[in-house]
RNA sequence: GCGCCUGUGGCUCAACGGAUAGAGCAUCUGACUACGGAUCAGAAGGUUGGGGGUUCGAAUCCCUCCAGGCGCGCCA
C-alpha cells in the first residue's frame, strides 16, 4: 500500500512536474502538510509565487483525500486531510500486520559491521554504541523486507596473541577456566610483561609465527580465548537485548588466507606499489597512502578490510554495505572503500558507508573513563543504570539516550537523566505504551471493543491519526539516512499526542461508536508504539 | 601544518534552503471529588560561537575567524 504522505506527494508531482517536498505542516493553522513548490517553480520561472501556486491548486486532484488546498504566505500550498481519510488510514495501522511500514521497492542484500569487540578485552562504552546502533538498524531494514547480514568483526587476530598465549603458558594456568573480566586481567599482566622484558617480547614474538603457522597447541589456546571471550560477550548481548548471535560472528581471522591473495592482486595490478618497503596503494585526495602490508610483511587492519569488503561482496553478495564504527574511524574508511573501488573490490552498484558515531561522555563532560583512567566497560554502564531503574527499564534508558540525538554527536551518560519517566526518554515511551495497554485491558474486561477509527471529531484525535499515518514514512526514511533519531523524535511525539488525547478525551466513559473509535486509536497506537520501540530494540512492557 | 566532527534558551537536544527557530529538564502558574496524575494545559526563557557573502528567503550553502573534540605510512 503507498502510504499517505507518498500518494499526496505523486498527486501534487503529477501537476508540479518537481518533487514537491511535502513536509508536516510547521503549525496547525496551517494544515497538515505544506509544500514551497509553488515557491521554486515561480523562482525558475521568473513568476509571482502566488500566481503559481493559485494555477497548481487549480490542477491538483486531492479532493478525495484532502479538504480544499489553501494558499498562504509568500505561496505556499497547506494540504489538509479529510478526517474520513485519516479515519481509514489509522483502520488501516491497526489492522494491517505492516502498521504502514512499507516493503522496500527493490529489497536488498544489506552487510551491517557493528559491535566487533576485541578477545581477551570487555566490551566498553564504544561497543555499546555500535552494538545498539548497528542492532537497531537490523531491525528497521529488516522490518523494510531487506536481507540483513549483520557481521561482527571481532578481534581475534593480531600480534597480541603472541604475549597472550606465552603468559597462559608461563603462569600455566587453565584458560577454559577463565572468565572474561580475568582473561582481561591476563592481557594487562601479559602486556606489562611485555614492556619490561626484551626476552618475553622475543617469545611473544616467535609465538605469533607458531599461531600463524598453525602450530595445534598454540592454536588450542587461543580458541580457548575466544572461546571464553564468546562466552562474555554473549552475556552482554543477551543482557542488552540484541540480536547478534554466533551466527553473525565473522571476526578477523577468517581473512587471514585472503590477506596475502589480496596484496598480490593489488600488487600484480598495479594498483598498490611497493614504497619505503610497504606495499601501499596511494589514492587521491589522502596524503598517506593506505598500507597494505608493512615493511616487515605483515597484513595490517586496512588488508583485512578490504579482503571483508570482497568476502562480502563477492561471497555474501551485499549491494548496501553499512559501518558501525566508531568516527575517528572515518578517514579509514573512505581510503578503504577509495581502495576498494580502485581494485573492483566494489562495484558501483554497491554502497558503503561508514556510520560513525561520537564518543559516551562522562558527567564531567570528558571522555568517559574510570578513576584509574581506564575504559569504563559495558557491563559498569548497565550496572549504573539499572542501579536507577529495573533492568528493561534502565535498558531502555540507554538504549533510547544513545540513540535519541544525531549519531556522530558525543553524548553524556547521564543515569539520572535517561531513566526519568518525563520528558524525551525511553521509559516515557515505555510508559505510555503501558498506560494505552492498560485502557484496552479494561475495556476487555468490562467487554468493549474497537476494532475501526470511525470518529475523529476532537483535533486531539485526528492529531494521532494524522501520527500514525506517517509511522511508514518515518521508518523509510530510518533505513535510507540511518539516522534512528528520526524514529525517537516521531514516537516521543506519538506518544505526546496519545497522552493529550487521553486527557481530552474519555475513552471508556464515553459511549458507543465514539468509545470504539476511541479504543480503536488507542490500540493502533499501542501497536505503533510496541512496534517502533521494537525496530530501536526497546522492549514495550505491557504494564509498569 | 592539513583534514574531519561539534558549537542553537541555565542544562540536554530537534529543525531534510522556507512561514513566528521547536521540544524536554529545571523554574513559575493552573487542571475533573485525580489513579489513564509516572499525566496534561499554560507562562517565562534565543541577535542559532563572531564577522562577511550568496538567495525572494540562511541555524542550514560559501568564505573567514574563535572555541572544543578527533584524525593525519608501516598498531588495530
Amino acid at each position: 500500500m503507498l502510504s499517505l504522505p507518498s500518494l499526496l506527494s505523486e498527486r501534487v508531482q503529477a501537476v508540479a512536474g518537481i518533487d514537491p517536498e511535502l513536509r508536516p505542516a510547521t503549525r496547525p493553522q496551517f494544515g497538515h502538510y505544506q509544500t514551497n513548490v509553488a515557491l521554486r517553480l515561480a523562482n525558475a520561472e521568473g513568476t509571482k509565487p502566488r500566481d503559481v501556486a493559485a494555477r497548481l491548486v487549480e490542477q491538483i486532484d486531492l479532493g478525495d483525500l484532502c479538504e480544499p488546498l489553501e494558499i498562504a504566505g509568500p505561496g505556499f500550498i497547506n494540504l489538509r486531510i479529510r478526517t474520513d481519510v485519516l479515519a481509514r488510514v489509522a483502520t488501516q495501522v491497526l489492522t494491517e500486520p505492516s502498521s504502514g511500514i512499507s516493503a522496500a521497492g527493490q529489497p536488498r542484500t544489506v552487510v551491517i559491521d557493528y559491535s566487533s569487540p576485541n578477545v581477551a578485552k570487555q566490551m566498553h562504552v564504544g561497543h555499546l554504541r555500535s552494538t545498539i546502533i548497528g542492532d537497531c538498524f537490523t531491525r528497521v531494514l529488516r522490518a523494510q523486507g531487506h536481507t540483513v547480514i549483520p557481521q561482527n568483526h571481532i578481534g581475534d587476530w593480531g600480534r597480541q596473541f603472541g604475549m597472550l598465549v606465552e603468559q597462559i603458558l608461563e603462569e600455566g594456568i587453565d584458560v577454559a577456566a577463565l572468565d572474561l573480566p580475568a582473561a582481561e586481567e591476563l592481557y594487562q599482566r601479559a602486556n606489562g610483561h611485555l614492556q619490561s622484558s626484551e626476552e618475553f617480547a622475543d617469545r611473544a614474538r616467535e609465538r605469533v609465527v607458531m599461531l600463524q603457522a598453525g602450530d595445534a597447541a598454540t592454536r588450542t589456546l587461543w580458541q580457548q580465548l575466544i572461546d571464553v571471550s564468546l562466552a562474555g560477550f554473549n552475556a552482554t548481548y543477551k543482557r542488552m537485548n540484541v540480536l547478534l548471535t554466533n551466527a553473525d560472528l565473522a571476526g578477523e581471522s577468517i581473512y587471514n588466507d585472503d590477506l596475502a591473495v589480496v596484496a598480490a592482486d593489488l600488487e600484480d595490478r598495479g594498483i598498490a606499489v611497493v614504497d619505503g618497503g610497504a606495499l601501499v596503494v596511494f589514492v587521491e585526495g589522502f596524503t598517506a597512502p593506505a598500507i597494505i602490508r608493512n615493511a616487515a610483511g605483515g597484513f595490517g587492519y586496512t588488508c583485512t578490510d578490504l579482503a571483508a569488503v570482497r568476502h562480502r561482496v563477492g561471497d555474501l553478495h551485499a549491494d548496501r554495505m553499512i559501518y558501525v564504527v566508531g568516527a575517528p574511524q572515518a578517514h579509514h574508511f573512505e581510503q578503504v572503500f577509495a581502495v576498494a573501488r580502485l581494485a573492483g573490490y566494489l562495484p558501483d552498484g554497491v554502497s558503503a558507508e561508514h556510520v560513525g558515531f561520537g564518543q559516551v561522555l562522562g558527567a564531567d563532560g570528558k571522555k568517559f573513563s574510570t578513576r584509574e583512567g581506564t575504559a569504563v566497560t559495558l557491563n559498569s554502564l548497565l550496572d549504573a543504570a539499572e542501579s536507577e531503574a529495573a533492568p528493561a527499564i534502565a535498558l531502555a534508558a540507554i538504549k533510547y539516550a544513545d540513540l535519541s540525538s544525531g549519531l556522530q554527536k558525543d553524548y553524556t551518560f547521564d543515569a539520572e537523566r535517561m531513566v526519568a519517566t518525563t520528558g524525551d526518554t525511553g521509559p516515557y515511551l515505555q510508559y505510555a505504551h503501558a498506560r494505552a495497554n492498560q485502557i484496552l485491558r479494561k475495556a476487555e474486561a468490562e467487554g468493549f471493543a474497537g476494532d475501526a477509527v470511525t470518529v475523529l471529531a476532537e483535533p486531539a484525535e485526528q492529531q494521532v491519526a494524522l501520527l500514525l499515518s506517517r509511522f511508514g514514512e518515518v521508518v523509510a526514511a530510518v533505513g535510507e539516512t540511518l539516522q534512528p533519531h528520526r524514529l525517537c523524535g516521531y514516537l516521543y511525539e506519538l506518544a505526546g499526542a496519545l497522552s493529550s488525547f487521553y486527557e481530552q478525551c474519555p475513552v471508556l466513559k464515553s459511549e458507543g461508536e465514539v468509545r470504539s473509535s476511541r479504543l480503536a486509536l488507542c490500540e493502533a497506537t499501542r501497536k505503533v508504539l510496541a512496534t517502533g520501540l521494537d525496530l530501536l530494540g526497546i522492549e514495550a512492557p505491557e504494564r509498569m
